[in-house]
RNA sequence: GCGAGUGUUACCGAGAGGCCAAAGGUGAUCGACUCAAGAUCGAUUCCCGUAGGGGUUCGCAGGUUCGACUCCUGCCACUCGCACCA
């Protein structure tokens, strides 16, 4: 009767929802109330929702209910995010049937099959997982306004970005650079890691071509130590390989077939003219004005498809020119050539190649030492290296100069060219194809590189709240890193470059303001894109100029609307957008904003695992958020995404653990079902009403510095146990006061925005009419707060303790209790003790009192055992006993009836003085000497 | 490899010089209720102990200190990021 269960809970949940008042219930407009702003970062809806992001987005949830609920006037908006490639490509796969995609959609997302059948349009999916995102966001009860929802992709914020790039590309943000990228040639686009089948972990590493004059063509050889051409005593040509002779930007050229085809990739012109056969030069001379003549020996080790696939060898300090010149000289050819040494390096002698490889212990080119060997000579040459004086001009400078140096000579004067190749090998598209590496000379940049920038973004996350504080070296890290970002693709969803509209802004540059559109998104939906102008949303933003087009009403309710919000106060977002997303945001609110509109706070969240495993869609270990509501509840969802760990931290999703957090709800339903019986008081009333108001407290502090976690240990697990406490102290069958029915109606309230279904019915239940996401948050009531009579139970519960922990490994049945307590006296010295500048003076001066001197040996004693009570009890309940008054013959009388149902015996109280028993003297001030019988 | 962080008792997770054998939750065991199961409630859950005590623990190895889970050094393991990608 009046009970309600899990299921008409449900019932209940399934109503609330489908109710159009629950979502309209937080749109949010400018009032006189103080407001809070905060946003997460929008999903890109190109699959279903697990529970990794409900928890992204029902903490920011909790937080706008708490905040909501404390007055303020929060905003807490939503969009979806659908700039970039990748549904370009789910759709693609789809359209041809491609059986792993197909499978997940149909099988992990639920997709009807009708509607997979749309989505070989790209639009069609995003638009699907849009109202997906929104009716499961819905289903969980978040806050949002969801007036202001958009896409990235509407031609309204189409013009908002073009108004952002408009002013980034006057203030000289945006500039055209050549860049290297990782490139497939079937697909004819670039490709990301993510992109990859194999090689996602390869680097582009930039080599110079070094080029040696041969009869009539010249031999070009990839190197990163342009400085060692002063070192060069012959090249290697793989005999066993079939080069081409080629005519490279007009030069005619000797490399391998793949060198040849990687140039043509890299803005070069490349006609391959014929073919020459590696064996066919061995022998031959080569030179370079910088060497000399030097001669092409033959190696197996060259490899066609590394750099030219033809090496120059500097024995004196490449490991693996030296072994392989050794071994040919073991034969007895070629001995006439020797190393030539042009670094000095501490701690290794005049040829450090040699040395490192004897040292090593290695004898042929095979040896797995050799990269190491390798790296060790590199390291060191290049960290402490300088230039012999064999080196001319160069002589004397750093290796690290000297390489610089050497590569820009070799650049203007011998007419060397940049070579761009992968650092490991092979690096395959999915789509099954060999990458290369491709350099896009028309694509645009933005130049985070900038000192000046990142000065001012430095000193912005000076001001910035980080959640949690350890961040914020991160994000310092993170700025300082940062190289210009090219920030256009060719294709995918979104937004035309404005001034040159062969490009699209890329995903992670369109999303960098937005938080601002949302101060507005729900009023521009009716105006024609074409009426805002760079010129409008200027007004709107920057309070600047005159626009014509649009009336000025419109423009002033938009200005006041974003001025109302803005800055925003916090955003939140998982970690792993520190390295990007959440640091350009500061680099282009930095840009575009004044000083007093810059960001406020950001939260940052950890990841989330199922079962301890990652969640990862494509290795289908995943649990939807919408499964997961439908097995255990909303509002158990809720309450275990944001209570199981504190919202930075990473979070374990574990079905058992969430099966008790259903039981948690149905016990706290129980309570406050209970409490309507409740009339009457007790004494322990005062104690349960005091507890409360330090619940709320912490509570509240918790909820203030987003520890959702302290604040459900507090405002759940905190209350429960108080309440178990008072229920035991309660005589025999009584149902408890009416302080129980103030207690549930706070309960419910400091729950309301865990869990907002539950708590929004039993908030009705408890006679208040509207909704609990409206009620006033609860104030702690400093009258309530009684320190003495918590101190009064704090010596209950320890003797309590006490008594059973005797209990415990004593071999009978008790049938009486004695508790001798300890004179006043004692109580004395326990406070002069605990006050006591320096604890070892104590006893000196205590013993100047002519009542204690009296007392002799006794005293002493009783100084030394308060002495180590003192130090095993925590400070803050020291203090209350030296400065509370409390009287344990009344305490412990008052608690008599209570102790002896608990343990079943007669209690008999007795003053120390009074007892003769041997163990009188060991009472002491809050410790009473127990006797058990 | 580089940058940022983390490592606590069966598990998850508090604790940040003496309050600590270390909160809370979960699981497990025992007991109460019940015809029974479930739910709920109570107790126990590092080792020893016929008295509220003692012993060994907080990734590993050292160090500072009267005293370290807490501070310092080194090592090991794990997580996130490392770029054109949401």
């Amino acid at each position: 009767m009046g009970e309600i269960s899990v299921s008409d809970n449900k019932q209940w949940m399934t109503d609330r929802v489908s109710d159009s008042s629950w979502i309209q219930e937080f749109d949010s407009d400018p009032s006189e109330k103080e407001k809070c702003y905060i946003n997460v970062a929008y999903p890109y809806p190109s699959g279903a929702m697990h529970i990794g992001h409900g928890r992204t987005y029902i903490v920011p949830d909790c937080i706008a209910r708490f905040w909501r609920m404390r007055g303020r006037q929060v905003l807490y908006p939503m969009a979806f995010h659908v700039t970039g490639s990748p549904v370009i490509g789910i759709s693609k796969r789809i359209a041809r049937g491609d059986e792993k995609t197909v499978a997940l959609y149909r099988d992990l997302y639920k997709v009807p099959p009708d509607i997979i059948d749309s989505f070989s349009d790209p639009l069609a999916i995003v638009e699907y997982f849009s109202d997906e995102y929104q009716r499961v966001m819905q289903r969980m009860g978040l806050s949002i306004d969801w007036r202001r929802r958009f896409t990235t992709i509407i031609p309204q914020y189409s013009k908002f970005i073009e108004w952002q790039y408009h002013h980034l590309y006057n203030q000289g943000r945006v500039v055209k650079g050549a860049h290297p990228v990782k490139y497939c040639p079937h697909c004819e686009n670039p490709v990301g890691d993510h992109d990859l089948l194999e090689g996602d972990k390869a680097d582009i590493i930039r080599f110079i071509f070094v080029n040696f004059e041969a009869d009539d063509f010249q031999i070009p050889c990839a190197t990163l130590r342009p400085e060692t051409i002063y070192g060069v005593t012959n090249l290697w040509i793989n005999p066993g390989v079939m080069y081409v002779r080629a005519l490279v930007d007009g030069k005619f050229q000797l490399l391998s077939r793949e060198a040849a085809d990687k140039l043509s990739m890299q803005k070069h012109e490349v006609s391959i003219t014929g073919e020459l056969n590696g064996a066919a030069l061995v022998g031959s001379m080569v030179s370079h004005p910088l060497c000399g003549s030097v001669r092409i020996l033959p190696a197996d080790f060259v490899d066609p498809d590394m750099g030219s696939g033809i090496v120059m060898s500097v024995p004196a300090h490449a490991p693996y020119d030296y072994i392989a010149l050794l071994d040919l000289q073991k034969s007895g050819k070629y001995t006439d050539i020797f190393p030539i040494p042009l670094i000095e390096v501490q701690g290794y002698g005049e040829v450090p190649a040699m040395e490192a490889v004897n040292r090593a212990g290695v004898d042929h080119q095979l040896d797995p030492k050799m990269d190491q060997v390798t790296q060790e000579v590199y390291a060191a040459e290049f960290s402490r290296g300088k230039l012999l004086p064999i080196c001319g001009e160069h002589a004397g400078k750093p290796v690290r100069v000297a390489r610089e140096d050497l590569a820009e000579v070799m650049e203007r004067e011998y007419g060397s060219i940049w070579f761009f190749d992968f650092d490991t090998h092979p690096v395959v598209c999915r789509c099954g194809s060999r990458a290369y590496v491709y350099i896009l000379d028309d694509q645009w940049f933005l130049t985070y590189s900038d000192p000046e920038w990142k000065r001012e973004v430095h000193h912005e996350i000076e001001k910035i709240t980080f959640v949690p504080p350890e961040v914020r070296t991160e994000f310092d890290r993170t700025v300082d890193w940062l190289k210009d970002w090219a920030c256009t693709r060719r294709v995918g969803l979104g937004t035309r470059l404005p001034w040159d509209q062969n490009w699209l802004i890329e995903p992670l540059s369109d999303s960098t303001v937005y938080m601002a559109y949302y101060t507005i998104a729900h009023q521009i939906g009716d105006i024609p894109a074409e009426s805002l102008t760079p010129e409008v949303f200027d007004y709107i933003f920057l309070g600047r100029g005159d626009p014509q087009g649009l009336d000025r009403a419109t423009l002033d309710t938009l200005r006041s609307e974003f001025l109302y919000w803005y800055p925003y106060d916090f955003r939140f977002s998982a970690k792993d957008l520190i390295s990007n997303h959440l640091t350009f945001q500061l680099f282009h609110h930095r840009a575009l904003f004044p000083d007093e509109l810059q960001p406020k706070g950001m939260v940052v969240f950890g990841m989330g695992l199922l079962d301890g495993a990652k969640m990862s869609s494509s290795k289908g270990n995943v649990f939807l958020l919408d499964d997961a509501a439908e097995e255990f509840g909303e509002d158990t969802v809720r309450m275990f995404l944001v209570g199981s760990a504190e919202p930075w931290q990473d979070f374990d999703w574990r079905s058992d653990l969430v099966s008790s957090t259903r039981k948690q709800i149905d016990r706290f339903i129980g309570y406050i079902h209970e409490s309507k019986k409740a009339t009457g008081t007790n004494r322990i009333d005062a104690w349960l009403a005091s507890r409360l108001q330090r619940r709320i407290v912490v509570a509240t502090e918790s909820l203030e510095y987003f520890q959702t976690r302290q604040a459900l240990q507090e405002a759940f697990f905190g209350i429960e146990s108080d309440l178990k406490w008072y229920r035991r102290r309660l005589p025999a069958n009584m149902p408890g006061g009416s302080i129980l029915q103030d207690l549930a109606d706070v309960w419910v309230r400091l729950l309301a925005p865990i869990i907002p279904f539950t708590c929004d019915k039993l908030f009705g239940e408890l006679g208040h009419g509207g909704p609990v996401s409206y009620a006033e948050w609860p104030e702690p009531n400093p009258g309530l707060i009684d320190p003495e009579i918590e101190l009064a139970e704090e010596l209950i519960t320890r003797t309590v303790e006490d008594i059973e922990s005797i209990q415990k490994i004593i071999p009978f049945t008790p049938s009486k209790v004695m508790l001798i307590l300890a004179p006043s006296w004692k109580l004395e010295v326990f406070r002069r003790v605990a006050t006591a500048e320096d604890r070892r003076m104590v006893t000196k001066e205590l013993m100047k009192d002519e009542a204690m001197r009296k007392r002799g040996k006794e005293a002493a004693n009783a100084i030394q055992q308060a002495t180590k009570l003192i130090h095993g009890l925590p400070p803050g309940l020291v203090a209350d006993i030296c400065s509370l008054s409390f009287d344990e013959e009344v305490i412990f009388s008052e608690a008599a009836s209570f102790l002896e149902e608990e343990f079943s015996v007669t209690i008999e109280i007795i003053s120390a003085e009074e007892s003769t028993h041997a163990k009188a003297g060991m009472a002491l001030p809050f410790k009473p000497a127990i006797i058990v019988k």
